[in-house]
DNA sequence: TAGATTGTTAATCGATTAACAATC
DNA sequence: TAGATTGTTAATCGATTAACAATC
């Protein structure tokens, strides 16, 4: 399974569509399907389908399609779902408080396991039965306890230096909320959630239809 | 100014960025920037930089650059910041919650008026001074009050009817934070948050990175 | 076998980058 | 004026779509 390499951004973003939606079949109880009638459902086109998948691989038959179970086996592994990943989630502010009860994700197997925060008064205080701690730990926690995921949900200034620190802990992927572009080293990974930006877009596309 | 017409989605997600880069320049008081001095920041190329202005008009001076505060009064008209925008947010549960009471909106003129949950336990509950109301009261608010923007913070499986029924009421935008992929007439615009979506793809990076 | 649908190559389309004359 | 930097056209690069032989 060495094709795994160079794939495009664009395909990359494509890939959760695909597992979101071969999960939903494989609940209806389809069993096959054909890139044609996927991208109807999922709206791409089939011939983008067919050239997605095979960057890694040969997952269909021909004159039949592919096999649903199958395919959403293998997407999942091509995710990386086929082992579990734990997070430490720093800011147990709004946006904190939300992904830490956001139950969605422990079907994928991602499970976070330290919430840290810099306000005495949340401190102490549980979040679906992980205890809030003090961010001065931070540090000893992250030597401790093998960290995959650094989860930002602090404010904007302070965004930067909690990334620093989650690097400097061995963490090599950051989930980030703060409207900031943080700088890391090449060897980890950023994806962000900019609330904002996504509104923004939004706003924009409303006065363009309307105009 | 009707250069506005077929800008390439690419073009416009790349909006909000300049805005958030000629706000900070603004605070710390720079008067004037190249597209090769904001190109470094921002991390585009000066090429792209001005292509992308120049989709809107031409607001830079050879020899000398863009002056910041004009280019970013000029950012803000062309995302339509320059009006206010109504907002009624429906499932008041961890994400509603959370977007409800993230005040960096306001400073763009966007404020939520209502919020809507199905929870006998929230309604009447308020959040940031806005009480939550039953949702079957929704249809006669939609009515009375002219919303712009709707936000989807319910659960996957009522994201679809939630839509259609702010939409029979006439929203024109909906921010959708539900996993699913809303089907809407033309004249609707959606931007969508897919938690998940991006968790899967830091998880690719990340497996990506390490094998 | 015949029909269907794949995997893959080639053609097209769109977006990014480079180059440079215009001009402040 | 000379240097800097734009706006814009042309070249390149990459992503999407179309086409079709291979084959289940």
């Amino acid at each position: 399974m060495e094709k795994h390499k160079n794939i495009s951004m664009a395909v990359i973003k494509r890939l959760p569509k695909y597992h979101r939606y071969l999960e939903e079949l494989m609940k209806n109880e389809v069993d096959r399907i054909s890139s044609k009638e996927l991208g109807e459902k999922i709206g791409f086109t089939a011939s983008q389908i067919r050239q997605d998948l095979n960057c890694f691989g040969d997952f269909g038959q021909q004159g039949y399609g592919y096999n649903v179970k199958e395919l959403y086996t293998q997407i999942s592994a091509i995710l990386g779902l086929d082992r579990g990943y734990e997070a430490a989630l720093v800011g147990a502010g709004n946006i904190g408080q939300a992904v830490s009860n956001y139950s969605r994700f422990e079907n994928l197997g991602f499970k976070i396991t330290a919430i840290f925060d810099a306000n005495p008064k949340l401190i102490g205080m549980k979040i679906r039965d992980v205890e809030i701690m003090d961010i001065d730990e931070m540090e000893s926690v992250l030597e401790e306890h093998k960290i995959d995921i650094g989860i930002i949900c602090v404010p904007r200034k302070n965004a930067q230096v909690v990334a620093d620190e989650l690097i400097r802990g061995g963490v090599r992927a950051i989930w980030n909320f703060a409207p900031v572009d943080l700088v890391v080293p090449d060897h980890v990974k950023v994806e962000n959630v900019h609330l904002s930006e996504s509104l923004l877009t939004l706003i924009y596309l409303l006065n363009e239809s309307e105009s």
